[in-house]
DNA sequence: TTTTTAAATGTTTTTTTTACACTAATCAAA
DNA sequence: TTTGATTAGTGTAAAAAAAACATTTAAAAA
C-alpha cells in the first residue's frame, strides 16, 4: 500500500568537504564521472538509498571519497529548485564536513579525480553546487564564531599561532595575539604539550591538543571566539 | 531520460506553527484526515509537488491551514528514518513558523480540525512529529537568544511587559525588568507609541511597535537579548 | 482619600573586552 | 662567538557591557 496520486523523486546528498592546510581553507571537489556535466567539477554526491537515512548516506559518500569515518558533518537546508538537475527532479541535501586535511587518504579517491581547491579559487561547479558552497561558507563563519568547531580541521597537535591563523583566515581579519591566546587558554579547551613545532619559527611554538571531554560537552554551547565587533556575520 | 537504478521517494513538508497568547506558547495541531493514524493529532503536512520548491510547499501548506501569507518560516533538518512512515518511504522536512496568534483565521481550518495546544501539554503525535516539535523548540530557544525573531509572535502593538513575559516563558526564567527594558530600548528595534494597554494593569503599559526597517536589516545579526548566563542552551 | 496593582525608572558594582609593546628563544650569518 | 633576524610568549590599564539592586508613579477601585 502506497500514498496514491503523489509523485516520488530522487533525494541526493552532496558533501561539502572543507580542510585547512595551515595557511588556506580548501575544499575537496571531484570531476563528475557521468552525464550530465561529465568531467565538470562538482561536489561529491550520491542518491539516498531505500534503507538509509540522510546522515548515513552522507557518511557513506564521504567515506567513499576520503576513507574517513567519524567526521564532523552538519546537514544544511535542502536545495529544491524543480529544475536544478536537468535530468530529473532531485532534492539535494548538502552536508558540510570539516576534516583534518592530513588524514585524507589520496589513494582512495583515484576513481573520482578529487582535488583540493583553495576556497579563494573555486572553479565553476555543476548545477547549484556553487550556491551550496557559498552558503556553506557563510554558515561555517556563523557557527565558528559561536562554537569551537574549527578544531575539526586541525591535527591532534597544533600551535596557538596555527589556531589564530585559522580564525583569521576564515574571516579575513587580524586578531590581537594576546587577546586571542588569553581567550583560548581560558576556555579550558586546550591542553599544553611539552614539545614544540619548529617548522615555522626558530623559537618554536608549543603544541597544544584538544581537551576532548570538555570539547564534546561544549560543542553545542555558545563560546564566542571571534567577537561581534571583529566580524560582520552576513547571515545565519 | 532519467537516472537509472535509483529509487525515488516521497518528500513531505511538515509545519510546526508556534504562537504566543500573551501568557503561553502554543502550537497548532490538526487531526489527521486520512490513514494511517487517521484522527490522531499531527503536524499539518503535505507532499512536495513536482513543480514547487520545499519553501513553496511549506508556504502552500501553511496558508491552507491558517489563511496566512508572508509568515516567518525556517527550514529544519530533514527527518529521514526509512520506516518513519509505515506506508512508504517519506523524507520529511519540517518548517518552523512563528505567527501572531490573532491573525490566524479560525474559519479556514474547519476541514482539518485544527487546535492550539499549550507547548506544555502537547498530545502524543503521529510518527516522529513529537521529535520534530521537541527539536523545533530547542532550536527556537537557541535562535531567539541570538536574533530578535520572537517579535513574529506578537501583534503590531505590544508592551514591554508582554515582551518580557514572552522571553521569560520561552526559557522558563525570570528576568530583571530594568535590565531587560534597557537592553530592548537600546536595541533600536522598538518605537514607542502614544497609547497604553490597560487590559492588564490600572496604570497601563505603553504600546511599542517594531522598527521594521531596522528589524529586517538585523534579523541575521547577532543580538543577544537573553544572555548566556540566563539560560543553558541545550543544543543548536 | 486611601488602597491596590502593575509600570517605569537610575546607579553602583562586577565582569568582560579591548588596546597596546616589550622580552625570550633559537637559528643563521657574519 | 657574537650579532641579527624571526616568530613566540606574556601583562596591565582603560573602556564597555552586564548584573545587581529598590523606589516612585499612574490610575482605577474601594
Amino acid at each position: 500500500m502506497k500514498y496514491s496520486n503523489q509523485t516520488r523523486m530522487l533525494v541526493a546528498v552532496d558533501c561539502i568537504i572543507f580542510g585547512f592546510d595551515g595557511t588556506d581553507y580548501k575544499i575537496l571537489l571531484i570531476q563528475r564521472g557521468f552525464a550530465p556535466e561529465k568531467e565538470k567539477w562538482s561536489l561529491m554526491g550520491g542518491f539516498v538509498q531505500m534503507d538509509e537515512t540522510l546522515d548515513e548516506a552522507a557518511k557513506r559518500i564521504l567515506n567513499q571519497l576520503t576513507g574517513l569515518h567519524d567526521v564532523y558533518m552538519d546537514q544544511m537546508s535542502a536545495f529544491s529548485q524543480p529544475l536544478r538537475d536537468p535530468i530529473e527532479r532531485v532534492i539535494a541535501v548538502p552536508y558540510v564536513s570539516l576534516i583534518d586535511i592530513e588524514k585524507y587518504s589520496k589513494q582512495i579517491n583515484n576513481d573520482f579525480h578529487a582535488k583540493w581547491f583553495s576556497i579563494r579559487e573555486i572553479p565553476k561547479l555543476i548545477f547549484d553546487h556553487g550556491d551550496m558552497v557559498e552558503l556553506a561558507l557563510q554558515q561555517l563563519r556563523y557557527k565558528a564564531a559561536l562554537h569551537p568547531i574549527l578544531f575539526e580541521l586541525l591535527p591532534e597537535k597544533f600551535t596557538l599561532p596555527q589556531l589564530q591563523t585559522m580564525y583569521e583566515g576564515l574571516y579575513d581579519i587580524k586578531l590581537d595575539k594576546r587577546n586571542f591566546t588569553r581567550k583560548l587558554l581560558s576556555s579550558n579547551l586546550l591542553h599544553k604539550e611539552n614539545d614544540k613545532d619548529k617548522s615555522s619559527s626558530k623559537k618554536g611554538a608549543y603544541y597544544y591538543s584538544l581537551n576532548e571531554d570538555f570539547y564534546t560537552r561544549n560543542l553545542s554551547n555558545i563560546l564566542p571566539i571571534v567577537s561581534k565587533s571583529d566580524i560582520s556575520l552576513a547571515a545565519e
